[in-house]
DNA sequence: AAATTAGGTTTATAAAATAAACTACTTTAT
DNA sequence: ATAAAGTAGTTTATTTTATAAACCTAATTT
């Protein structure tokens, strides 16, 4: 046994996008992470949600104007996991 | 929208590893394979027939002695799959 | 000869991802 | 003023995946 596995929150393509984005940028609110992502948009809002249950990312909600906004921050135990899960993933990438 | 979309196929810890093992081996057998990997054998039983099926990988069934015995060898489709996803991946991980 | 092990496959269950439908408002056009 | 369309999401339903459990066949061990 030797392929060390891989953080399942972490392994799939939108929650990693979107962690990625956060992980350098330090904060992206929904309509951004969106377009950048090209998800839709309840597919992201589960996502997200997952992200932020498992203390990944922050979710803060206010309105800009009259419109609802949601703005998404990376925390520590995010940045933790992303950088394990890069460290990891690297093991199946290269032989 | 910055993100390419990642083969479906590849992203899983259980076939990527598989592909992982076999792009650097060339040649592997099933119990090796499990071993490496730490899969069950109903799990890999079902992911090799995945990546069979895809024609990833070509999968040769003979017998050693008196018990049989499953080969797995990584197509040149497979190899170009399998790099592919590297590279795209890489843009999710280094930000 | 009965039980265990080896090498799998098939079927069933649980978990994820995705899409479709819906909510709650705001803006624009009629 | 009202209807239609757009924005920003959430919720529910459907499909796909992953995983586990059960099973099969043959060989080996006790």
């Amino acid at each position: 046994m030797s392929y060390k596995p891989l953080d399942p929150l972490l392994h799939s393509q939108l929650r990693l996008a979107v962690m990625s984005l956060l992980v350098s940028v330090e904060q992206a609110d929904f309509v951004y992470i969106k377009e950048e992502t090209g998800a839709t948009a309840g597919n992201l809002s589960v996502q997200i949600d997952k992200l932020s249950t498992a203390g990944y990312i922050e979710v803060a909600k206010s309105f800009e104007g009259k419109k609802p906004k949601t703005t998404c921050k990376i925390t520590t135990q995010g940045i933790d996991a992303f950088e394990a899960y890069v460290k990891n993933i690297q093991q199946y990438l290269k032989p």
